[in-house]
RNA sequence: UCUUCGAGCGU
DNA sequence: ATTACTATCGACGCTCGAAGA
C-alpha cells in the first residue's frame, strides 16, 4: 500500500492588491516536454494561466490511441506495404510493452500467502528529470466526496516498483480549485433591475464579484480575463466573449448557479465537481499513464492498496421473517491472480477460492456437508454469526485486494444488502470493501437494493462490474437472471436454490459462472476502450448508463476549444416543491414513456405479401453519425437563437441547415476522429489477424467501442436531462434522415424503375424480380453506386440479399438471406425482424409451431405442399397439447416488470403481476426489471386470464393445476401462426383454426392483416353519394362565347335544363370545346401550384392559425400547431383535395355515368370523351410542370399520407 | 373505433 | 461537531393484448 500525496496548485493564491488581469500566465512547462520523450506535443496546458504556480504535478503520458492518430497518415502513405516491414506494427508492440506484463507480475503474486508486503518509499522507482523526482502512475478509478472532502481527489492505480513489478498505489490530489466564468453584462443593471446605460468593465465585475464572496466567506481568490466561446441552450449568452475567470478553493463555499449581478448575467462552473474539472483541465481519457512530479508519500497508512487480481462472488440470503430484512446465509468467492484488459481471459476457472457459511438458527449444516466440501478441496468456512461471516469475508477481500469485483446482480442487490448487513451488525472494518480506510459508513438508501451513492463511495478503488448490468448493454435475450445468461452465453446448466432450501443446499459455481460470463462478453476491455475514448471514469462506465459518458466526450472536446460548457442543472428541486407537481409526479411516476418530443425515422409503407424472387437490401451505414458530419450539424454551426426558449412547445419549428462554406463544429470533428480511429483498428484487425490473439483482441474490441460511442451521440442530443441537451439539432439529424431516404426512394423508384417494397429509417428493400443471382447483386451494386454518387460522405451499402421474403407488416419480416461461405459456397440463413417469434412474450411451443410454418413458407416449395405440411403439422400440434404431451417449459410465458408489483394500478388484468405478487409471499425476490415466467392455467374457476396466470414451480407443485390448453391453442398459437400464413394463400384464419382443433367459424371474419388498405378506403368513397364527395370542390366556371354570361359547368347532362351541358343555360349557344378544355387544363395547373405552395391551418375551429411549410413537410406527419397548441396543422390544399378536384373534372365529362334513357348526341359525345380524356392525361402523365400527379395520387393509396 | 393500461420489438 | 445532500434512466416508430367506452 502505498500513497502519494499531490498539490493540485503548489502554491499561495494572488493577493487582492494585485492587478485583476495577470500577464505571466503563459508560463512554460519546459521539463514536462523533454519528459516525454514519446510525443512531440506539450500534452497538457492547463493551469498554465495560473500565476505563481510552481510546478504542476501531473502529466499525461502519450496516450497509445493518440499515437495511432499520428502514425495514420504514415499507413495511408504506403497502403501496400508488407506486414513485416511496417513501421507501425513496431510502433504498436513497442507501446504494448509499456502495459504491465505478465512475467513481472508473478514476482509480486508470489506474496500472496503473506498481507499486505510493507512496500518502502525507496522501493519505487523514483526517477529524476533535471534535477526534479517523479513518479509514473497507471490510474483506473478514482473517488471524491463532495461533501465532506471537497476539492480532493483520490485515484487509484499501479506504480512500478525499483524491481520492475507492479504495485497498487494511492495518490491523493489536493487543493483542487473550482474554476468559475462570469460573464458581464454590457452594461451595469441599477438596484432596481433597469438598464443604467452604464458600461460595464471587467474591474466592475471583478469589485462586484469580490463583494459576493465576501459574504460567502470566500476569503481567498484570483481572477484574470479570458475569451470563452459558448454555443449552447442559454440564448443571451454571446457566441464569443470576454469573461472573468476566477479561480478559488473547491473547500471554499459553492456558490449558487443561478447567480445574476448587476455587472454580470451568468455565472458558469459554479457546481463542477472536483473530479471532472481534474480530468478535463489535465485532459485525461480513462485510465492511463500518468507522469508525478515531486510525490510527497505520507508517513501513515490510509488505504489499503496492493497487486492487481480479479475477484468474483456470489451470495445467499435468506428473509428474517420478522425483520424482512435479508440477511446473508453464505458467500462463495473465486479470484484470478491475473487479468488483463488487452489479453484473453484466463482458461482456468479460478486460481484461488473460498466459500463462507453460517450456522442457522433453527437448521442444522446438513450431515456430511464438511466432509464433501473437503473431499471437492474446497476452502470452507464456517461462521457462527452473521457478523463472523462479513468479518471473514472482508479479511479476505483485504488479503486479496481485487481491483475488480465481479458479481452477478451485486449492483442491484447483493454489495447493497452486505453495507446494509455490516451496518447493522456493527461491523466495524466495513471500509475494506473498498480502498480507504474509512469509520463512519455512508448514509445508505432506505431500500435495500440499487447501487445509490453509499455503495459507490463504499467501494472506491475497487472496480465492480456487475455481470447483468453488462450483459444488459451488450445482449439481447430473455431474461437477465444468472440462469438464463448461463444457459445463453455459457451453454451450461445452472441450478437455482429457492429460499426453503438454502439450509440444505449449496451452490458455489454461481461466482464462476458469473465472471465466465463477463470474460465471455468481453465486458471490461470493452469498458476500458469506451472509458479511454470518451474520457469519464472506468468504474461508472461500468455501471452502465449511455448519457454520461457521452457528456464527457463532448466535454472534453468542447473545453479544449475553449468552450465554456454548460453546468449540471439541479432545476428538479424547483418543480417539485410545488404542490400539484408532486401528486403528478408520483401518480406517472415511473414508467410510462414520454411522449415524444420531436418525429424520428421515416419508415416506409411495407408491400405486404410473399417474394420469392430475390430482394436486395440497402443499408446507409451509421446513417446518423454520417448526416452529422456530412452536413456540419453542430452546437457550433446551426443557428437556433430564432427558437423560442420556452420549454414546452411542441412545434417543431426546424433550423436551417448550416452553411456549406462554414468550418466544420466540434461534434463532426468528434465524430470524424472516432470514424477514422474506427478505420485504422478494423485495418488493424485485419492485417493483424493472423498474428497476436491479444492484439487482434484488442482492436477489435476498440472498433467496437467506437462505434457505440458515436451512436449514442446523437441519442444523447434528444436527452432532455442532458447538459448537451439539444432537441432541435436531434430533430434536424433525423429530419435529413428522412429527407435522405426518401430521395433515395425515389431516385430508385423513377430513375432506376425499380420496384422499393420497404423501408426502415436508414435502408431500403428493392424487389428485383430476378431469380438469378448475379443479376441481383449487379443491380445491387448499380443502385448502391448510384445513390452514393449523392452523396459526400453518407455511403449505402448491400446488407444482404433475400432469397425470399415475407414481408408482413412495418419492421415485421422474414427472409432467406444468402450468404457466402468462405470456401465459396452459399448457404441460406434465416434473418426474423419484430415478428412474435423472436419476442420473449410469447409461449415457446406458439413460437416453435410459427417457427416451423415460417420455415415452410420460405422454402422453395409448392404452395399447396406448403399449406399441407402446415396444416397437418397444426394438427398433429393440437393433438399433443390435448393429450398434455408437450412439456411444461414450451407453455412458459415472459413478461418484465417494469416497476415494482405493487405499483401496477390494475393488478388483476395483468398475468405477470398476478404471479409477481405470489412470488413475494414465497419471499422470492422481485424486483424492476425481472422476467416473470408464468403458465396459464385452468383452474376449473371462470375467471380472467390473468388470475388464472401461475408460477411454473407453482404449477409443478400443484395436482389439481391444470394447462389451459385452450387457452395456447386459441391465444397464443393461433394468433401467431395466423399472423404468419395471412398473405399465403390456401389457408386463412379459420382453416388455421380448425386444424387447431378449434371452431373455424369464429375466425371466418377475423382477419389479422385488418385488410385496410388505403385502396380500399377510397374505394368506398366512390360509393358515398356524389354530392357528398365533391361538396368542397371548386366549381368549373365556364363562359359562354356569345352571352358572356359566366356560369358553372354542368356536366354531361345539365338537368335543370333538362340538355347536354355544353349548351349555354342562357343563350342556348353551344360552348367552344377546345376552350372548356384549355380552361380545364390552366384550372388543373392552378390547384396543383395551389397544392404545392403547401399552406398549412391549425384543424382547431377556434384557432385561425396558417403558415407554410418546407417542401419536405409534407409526408403527412401531424404538426403542433405553435398558435393556441390545441390542434394540429393540416395542408389547407391536400393531395386528396387536388385528387377529388380532378376526379370532379372527370366526373363532369364522364359521358357514361348518365342515365339511361337520355339521348346524347354522338358529337356531343365525342366532344366529352375527348374531354375526359384530356384530364386523364394529366393524371397518368408527366406532362405537366414537372410534376408526376400519378405518383403523388399513388402516396394517397400506399403512403403515409391521411387525410 | 377510441381511450386507458400493459407488454418489447425495430432503427 | 455539524449538516446537508443527491439523482439516475440515449432518441423515436410500430405492433399487440386486455379492459372499458
Ligand atoms: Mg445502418
Ligand atoms: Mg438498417
Amino acid at each position: 500500500m502505498c500513497i502519494c500525496h499531490c498539490n493540485a496548485d503548489g502554491t499561495g493564491y494572488a493577493d487582492h492588491g494585485r492587478e485583476v488581469f495577470d500577464d505571466d500566465f503563459d508560463q512554460e512547462d519546459t521539463e514536462m516536454d523533454s519528459a516525454n520523450k514519446y510525443s512531440g506535443e506539450v500534452v497538457t496546458e492547463r493551469l498554465a494561466w495560473v500565476v505563481n504556480i510552481e510546478k504542476y504535478m501531473i502529466t499525461v503520458m502519450k496516450p497509445i490511441q493518440s499515437m495511432f492518430l499520428a502514425s495514420s497518415k504514415k499507413t495511408q502513405n504506403n497502403k501496400n506495404v508488407k506486414l513485416e516491414n511496417d513501421d507501425l506494427l513496431d510502433d504498436i508492440l513497442q507501446e504494448i510493452e509499456l502495459l504491465p506484463d505478465s512475467s513481472i507480475k508473478q514476482e509480486i503474486d508470489s506474496h500472496t500467502e503473506n498481507y499486505i508486503p510493507a512496500v518502502k518509499h525507496w522501493q519505487y522507482n523514483i526517477k529524476f528529470v533535471a534535477g526534479e523526482k517523479y513518479i509514473d502512475f497507471f490510474w483506473f478509478d478514482a473517488y471524491e466526496d463532495p461533501s465532506l472532502q471537497k476539492g480532493i481527489i483520490y485515484l487509484f492505480g499501479k506504480v512500478k516498483t525499483k524491481e520492475n513489478a507492479y504495485a497498487s498505489c494511492c495518490l491523493i490530489v489536493k487543493n483542487i480549485e473550482r474554476d468559475i466564468y462570469i460573464l458581464p453584462r454590457k452594461t451595469r443593471l441599477d438596484t432596481d433591475g433597469s438598464d443604467s446605460g452604464i458600461e460595464v468593465t471587467m474591474k466592475d465585475v471583478y469589485e462586484e464579484f469580490s463583494e459576493i464572496c465576501n459574504k460567502n466567506k470566500i476569503m481567498t481568490f484570483r481572477s484574470r480575463v479570458t475569451k470563452k466561446r459558448y454555443a449552447f441552450e442559454l440564448k443571451d449568452v454571446p457566441v464569443e466573449s470576454e469573461y472573468l475567470h476566477v479561480k478559488y478553493s473547491a473547500a471554499l463555499p459553492q456558490i449558487k448557479s443561478d447567480m445574476q449581478g448587476q455587472t454580470f448575467s451568468h455565472v458558469f462552473g459554479t457546481n463542477t465537481s472536483s473530479l471532472e474539472s481534474f480530468l478535463l483541465h489535465n485532459k485525461i481519457m480513462g485510465p492511463n499513464w500518468l507522469r508525478i512530479r515531486n510525490p510527497q508519500f505520507p508517513s501513515q497508512k490510509v488505504s489499503y492498496c496492493r497487486s492487481e487480481t480479479i475477484l468474483s462472488f456470489s451470495m445467499k440470503t435468506i428473509i428474517n421473517p420478522k425483520t424482512h430484512e435479508n440477511e446473508i446465509v453464505a458467500i462463495a468467492a473465486v479470484t484470478h491472480q491475473s487479468f488483463y484488459f488487452d489479453k484473453p481471459p484466463p482458461k482456468s476457472l479460478f486460481e484461488g477460492h473460498f466459500v463462507v457459511i453460517r450456522n442457522l438458527v433453527d437448521h442444522n449444516i446438513p450431515m456430511g456437508f464438511r466432509d464433501f466440501m473437503k473431499q471437492k478441496n474446497i476452502n470452507l468456512e464456517i461462521s457462527s454469526t452473521e457478523r463472523a461471516l462479513l468479518s471473514f469475508w472482508l479479511a479476505k477481500v483485504q488479503q486479496i485486494d481485487p481491483d475488480i469485483i465481479v458479481g452477478h446482480n451485486i449492483c442491484g442487490f447483493d454489495i447493497d444488502v452486505i453495507l446494509h448487513r455490516m451496518n447493522t451488525c456493527k461491523v466495524s472494518l466495513w471500509s475494506r470493501i473498498g480502498r480507504i480506510k474509512r469509520h463512519a459508513m455512508p448514509k445508505l438508501s432506505s431500500t435495500v437494493g440499487g447501487f445509490g451513492f453509499a455503495d459507490r463511495s463504499a467501494c472506491c478503488g475497487r472496480l465492480i462490474c456487475d455481470a447483468k448490468t453488462s450483459a444488459k448493454e451488450l445482449i439481447r435475450v430473455k431474461s437477465y437472471d444468472l440462469t438464463e445468461l448461463t444457459s445463453y452465453v455459457l451453454k451450461a446448466k445452472r441450478f437455482d436454490i429457492n429460499q426453503d432450501e438454502i439450509a440444505d443446499k449449496f451452490n458455489s459455481m454461481d461466482a464462476t459462472f458469473a465472471l465466465r460470463i463477463v470474460y465471455e462478453l468481453n465486458a471490461l476491455p470493452l469498458a476500458l476502450q469506451i472509458t479511454n475514448i470518451v474520457g469519464n471514469v472506468l468504474s461508472r462506465t461500468l455501471l452502465g448508463g449511455r448519457s454520461e459518458r457521452n457528456e464527457f466526450l463532448l466535454l472534453h472536446a468542447f473545453s479544449e476549444k475553449d468552450f465554456v460548457c454548460p453546468d449540471k442543472s439541479f432545476k428538479k428541486k424547483q418543480q417539485f416543491n410545488e404542490e400539484f407537481e408532486d401528486h403528478d409526479d408520483a401518480a406517472k411516476s415511473n414508467n410510462r414513456r414520454k411522449k415524444p418530443a420531436y418525429s424520428g425515422g421515416l419508415v416506409l409503407e411495407p408491400k405486404k405479401g410473399f417474394y420469392d424472387k430475390y430482394i436486395l437490401l440497402l443499408d446507409f451505414n451509421s446513417l446518423y453519425p454520417t448526416i452529422i458530419q456530412e452536413f456540419n450539424i453542430c452546437l457550433t454551426t446551426v443557428d437556433r437563437h430564432h427558437l423560442a426558449a420556452d420549454e414546452n412547445n411542441d412545434n417543431e419549428l426546424e433550423c436551417e441547415y448550416p452553411s456549406p462554406d462554414l468550418e466544420p463544429g466540434v461534434l463532426p470533428l468528434i465524430l470524424k476522429g472516432l470514424v477514422e480511429r474506427r478505420r485504422e483498428y478494423g485495418h488493424l484487425y485485419l492485417r493483424l489477424i493472423f498474428l497476436i490473439h491479444r492484439l487482434v483482441l484488442q482492436y477489435d474490441i476498440r472498433q467496437k467501442a467506437l462505434k457505440l460511442t458515436a451512436n449514442s451521440l446523437y441519442g444523447c442530443l434528444g436527452f432532455s436531462n442532458s447538459r448537451f441537451y439539444a432537441k432541435p439539432l436531434a430533430a434536424l439529424v433525423t429530419s435529413k434522415g428522412r429527407e435522405i431516404l426518401t430521395k433515395a426512394k425515389e431516385l430508385v423508384e423513377n430513375q432506376m424503375l425499380l420496384e422499393v417494397i420497404y423501408g426502415d429509417t436508414d435502408s431500403i428493400m428493392i424487389n428485383t424480380n430476378s431469380t438469378n443471382l448475379d443479376e441481383a447483386y449487379n443491380l445491387g451494386h448499380k443502385v448502391k453506386a448510384e445513390i452514393n454518387k449523392s452523396h459526400r460522405l453518407l455511403e449505402i451499402d448491400i446488407d444482404g440479399v433475400f432469397k425470399s421474403m415475407l414481408l408482413l407488416k412495418k419492421k415485421k419480416y422474414a427472409a432467406l438471406a444468402i450468404q457466402k461461405n468462405e470456401d465459396g459456397t452459399l448457404s441460406e440463413v434465416k434473418e426474423l425482424k419484430g415478428l412474435d417469434i423472436v419476442r420473449r412474450d410469447w409461449c415457446q411451443l406458439a413460437k416453435d409451431v410459427g417457427n416451423y410454418a415460417l420455415s415452410q413458407i420460405l422454402s422453395s416449395d409448392s404452395r399447396e405442399n406448403i399449406v399441407d405440411k402446415i396444416h397437418s403439422y397444426l394438427t398433429e400440434v393440437g393433438d399433443d397439447v390435448r393429450s398434455g404431451r408437450i412439456d411444461i417449459d414450451k407453455y412458459v410465458i415472459l413478461k418484465t416488470l417494469s416497476k415494482s408489483p405493487n405499483d401496477y394500478p390494475d393488478k388483476k388484468s395483468l398475468p405477470h403481476i398476478h404471479v409477481a405478487l405470489w412470488m413475494q409471499t414465497e419471499n422470492r425476490r422481485v424486483q424492476i426489471g425481472d422476467a416473470v415466467p408464468y403458465v396459464i392455467c385452468d383452474d376449473g374457476s371462470q375467471l380472467n386470464v390473468a388470475q388464472r396466470a401461475f408460477h411454473p414451480d407453482q404449477f409443478r407443485r400443484s395436482d389439481s393445476l391444470k394447462i389451459d390448453f385452450k387457452y395456447y391453442l386459441a391465444y397464443q398459437i393461433h394468433p401467431v401462426v395466423s399472423r404468419l400464413c395471412d398473405p399465403i394463400e390456401g389457408t386463412d384464419s379459420a382453416r388455421i383454426a380448425d386444424c387447431l382443433g378449434l371452431d373455424g367459424s369464429q375466425y371466418k371474419h377475423k382477419s389479422y392483416s385488418a385488410e385496410q388498405n388505403e385502396s380500399d378506403a377510397m374505394l368506398g368513397d366512390m360509393h358515398m353519394s356524389l354530392e357528398e364527395q365533391f361538396k368542397n370542390v371548386e366549381p368549373l366556371k365556364i363562359s359562354c362565347p356569345k352571352c358572356k354570361v359566366t356560369e358553372d359547368f354542368a356536366g354531361a347532362y345539365n338537368k335543370t335544363t333538362k340538355q347536354s351541358g355544353l349548351v349555354c343555360p342562357h343563350c342556348n349557344s353551344n360552348y367552344n370545346v377546345v376552350t372548356i378544355q384549355n380552361k380545364v387544363v390552366s384550372e388543373i395547373r392552378k390547384f396543383i401550384k395551389t397544392y404545392y405552395q403547401n399552406w398549412m391551418q391549425c384543424d382547431d375551429p377556434s384557432c385561425d392559425y396558417k403558415m407554410r411549410q418546407a417542401p419536405y413537410f409534407i409526408s403527412g406527419r401531424t404538426i403542433r400547431c405553435p398558435a393556441c397548441e390545441r390542434g394540429h396543422l393540416t395542408l389547407t390544399y391536400s393531395e386528396k383535395s387536388l385528387y377529388n378536384q380532378i376526379l370532379y373534372y372527370q366526373h363532369l365529362f364522364d359521358i357514361d355515368q348518365i342515365e339511361k334513357g337520355i339521348r346524347i348526341d354522338q358529337n356531343i359525345k365525342a366532344d366529352f370523351k375527348n374531354l375526359y380524356g384530356t384530364v386523364n392525361k394529366i393524371i397518368s402523365r408527366n406532362g405537366y410542370s414537372e410534376i408526376n400527379l400519378s405518383k403523388l395520387f399513388q402516396r394517397l393509396f400506399t403512403g403515409p399520407a391521411k387525410r
